[in-house]
DNA sequence: TGTACATCAGTGAACGCGCGTTCACTGATGTAC
DNA sequence: TGTACATCAGTGAACGCGCGTTCACTGATGTAC
C-alpha cells in the first residue's frame, strides 16, 4: 500500500484506510444524497426522515465518526442548508443572467426558485426549517441565505427602484407559496384543472407583474 | 354532523369515572391545545413535537385509550387537520362577509389566511403536512380543504370571472408563501426594514391586485 | 535518517429516551327477557 | 323490577425500534529532535 503523503482528495475509494481523507465533505454529500432520495420523495417528510446515524451509514462510517467534524446534528444540518442556499442563489443568478430585461429576469428567478424546490423538496424544506431562525449561530447559513435574497432584490431594483422591496417580497412570497403548495400536493384534490407547474409559475408571475 | 346520538356531553368533569364520556372530542381538544403551546411556538417544530402519547397525557387518559377512537396516529391528526381547515374557511368567510367589494373581499381573505397561520402556526403546518397528500383517505379533511378553497375561488370569480382561477391561485400562493416566510422567520436576518406583518400582507396583496 | 511522541480521526459498546402499537385485562354500561 | 350477559371503553405492562450523544479505546499520521 502506498500511503498518501499529505492529505490528497479521497483517491481510490478502495485505498480508504482507517482515516477517511475528507470525511466532512463526504458527510455533507451523504446528507445531500439522502435528502435526494427517500426523504425527498415522501411528501412533507423532510426533517423527520433524516438522522445523523443515517448520514454516517450512507458515508460508510460509524455513527460516532461525524462528531469529529460537527458538534452535533444541527451543525451538520446547518452546513447542508448553507450549501443548498448557495445552489439556489446560483440557480437564480444563472436564470437571471440568461435574459435581458429586468422583467424577464424576475420571471426567470421565480421559475428557478420553484424549479429548485420541486427538484429538491427535502433540501428546500430543510433550508426553511427551524434552523433558519437560528441563522445568527450559523454564519455560513446566514450569509448564503442573504446572498440569495440579494439576487432577487437586485432584479427588483432594476425593474422599479421605488418599489423594489415590495416587489421582491411579493415575488418571493408567490414563488415560495407556490413551491410549498405544489410540494404538499395542495392542488391535487381540487375540482379545477391546472396547467403544468412550469407553466403555472410563469402565468402567476406574469399576473403579478401585469402592467410592469 | 357526527355528534354521537345518545352519549351526553361530558357532564361534570369531576363525575368522570372509568368511562370518559366523550373521549374522542376530548382528544381532539387536547391535540389542539398541544398545538397551541410548545409545538406552536418552536419555529418549524410542528409535526415532530406531537405524539399520540402527548395527546393522551394532555387528555388525562392512558396512552392506549386513543386507540378506541382512532385507528392510529394519522387518523387523529387528520381529524385535527380537518377541523383546522374548517376554522380557516370560516375565518376567510367571515373576513369576506365584512366588506362589500370583491376586491376588498379578496384582500380580507388574504389577511384572514395569514392571521390564521400566525395565530396557529402548528395547526397551519399540520394542515399542509404530509397528511394532505393522502386526503383521499380522509373524507373530512378532503371536504374541509375543498370548502376553504371554494371561499377563495368564489371571491375571485366575483372580482373577475374570466381570470378567477389564476387570481385565486396567485392570492393563495402569495398568502401561503408569506405565511411560511413569516413563521420561519425568513425575513429576520435581512438588511431591510419591513412593516408589521398585518400591514405587509395588505401591501403585497394590493400590489398583486394593482389595477383591478 | 530514525525514532519517540503528541495529536488526529476513526471504532464499537453503552446510556437513557420516547415513540407507536399490541395485548390481556377489567370496570362500567346498556339491554333482552 | 331484577338479573344475566354482551359490549363498550378504559387500564398498565410489554414489544421492538431508532435516535442523539458520550465514552474509553486504538490505529494512523505528522513532527521535533
Amino acid at each position: 500500500m502506498n500511503t498518501p503523503p499529505v492529505r490528497p482528495p479521497p483517491k481510490e475509494p478502495a485505498s480508504r484506510g482507517y482515516h477517511h481523507g475528507d470525511l466532512r465533505e463526504a458527510l455533507l454529500s451523504a446528507a445531500e444524497a439522502l435528502l435526494s432520495t427517500e426523504a425527498g420523495q415522501a411528501p412533507g417528510g423532510a426533517l423527520a426522515a433524516f438522522s445523523l446515524r443515517d448520514v454516517a451509514r450512507q458515508a460508510g462510517v460509524s455513527h460516532a465518526a461525524p462528531y469529529h467534524h460537527f458538534a452535533n446534528r444541527d451543525e451538520l444540518l446547518a452546513a447542508v442548508a448553507a450549501r443548498a442556499f448557495e445552489h439556489l442563489g446560483a440557480a437564480m443568478q444563472a436564470g437571471a443572467a440568461a435574459v435581458a430585461s429586468p422583467r424577464e429576469q424576475l420571471l426567470a428567478i421565480a421559475e428557478a426558485y420553484v424549479r429548485f424546490a420541486r427538484a429538491s423538496p427535502a433540501r428546500f424544506r430543510l433550508m426553511f426549517g427551524p434552523l433558519l431562525a437560528t441563522r445568527a449561530q450559523h454564519p455560513a447559513l446566514d450569509q448564503a441565505a442573504g446572498a440569495s435574497f440579494a439576487v432577487l432584490l437586485g432584479a427588483a431594483e432594476r425593474l422599479d427602484a421605488r418599489f423594489a422591496l415590495p416587489l421582491a417580497l411579493t415575488g418571493w412570497s408567490l414563488a415560495h407559496g407556490l413551491s410549498h403548495l405544489l410540494l404538499d400536493q395542495a392542488f391535487a384534490g381540487l375540482p379545477v384543472e391546472l396547467p403544468e407547474p412550469e407553466l403555472l409559475v410563469r402565468q402567476l408571475s406574469e399576473l403579478v407583474l401585469a402592467g410592469r
